[in-house]
DNA sequence: GTTGAGCGTT
C-alpha cells in the first residue's frame, strides 16, 4: 500500500525532483507532486510524496524538520483528499 | 520581479 505525506514549507522554487531526491534518501519515493497555483502555476510552497505504508513512519522521522533548498520543511501523513463530510 | 500558513489534479 502507499500513503501520501504532506509536505510543507517548502521553497518556492523547489522542484519535484529535488523533493523525491531527498526523500529516497530515505524512503522509496513511489510519487511526488508539487502544488503549484492553478492559475498561474507558481509553485505554492508545499507538495505530497507518496511512499510505501512502511516507510511513512521513517520518512517523516527523517524528513519532517529537514532542509531543502535552505528551508525547513514540515513533513506529516497527508490528508485524505477524497471522502469529504 | 511579489508571498509563507497550509492539505493536492486527472
Amino acid at each position: 500500500m502507499v500513503k501520501t505525506l504532506y509536505v510543507g514549507n517548502l521553497p518556492w522554487g523547489t522542484t519535484e525532483d529535488e523533493l523525491a531526491r531527498a526523500f529516497s534518501a530515505y524512503v522509496e519515493v513511489r510519487g511526488c507532486r508539487i502544488i503549484t497555483d492553478r492559475e498561474t502555476g507558481r509553485s505554492r510552497g508545499f507538495g505530497f510524496v507518496e511512499v510505501d505504508e512502511d516507510e511513512v513512519e521513517k520518512a517523516v522521522q527523517a524528513m519532517n524538520g529537514a532542509i531543502i533548498g535552505g528551508r525547513e520543511i514540515v513533513v506529516n501523513e497527508a490528508r485524505p483528499r477524497q471522502n469529504k463530510y
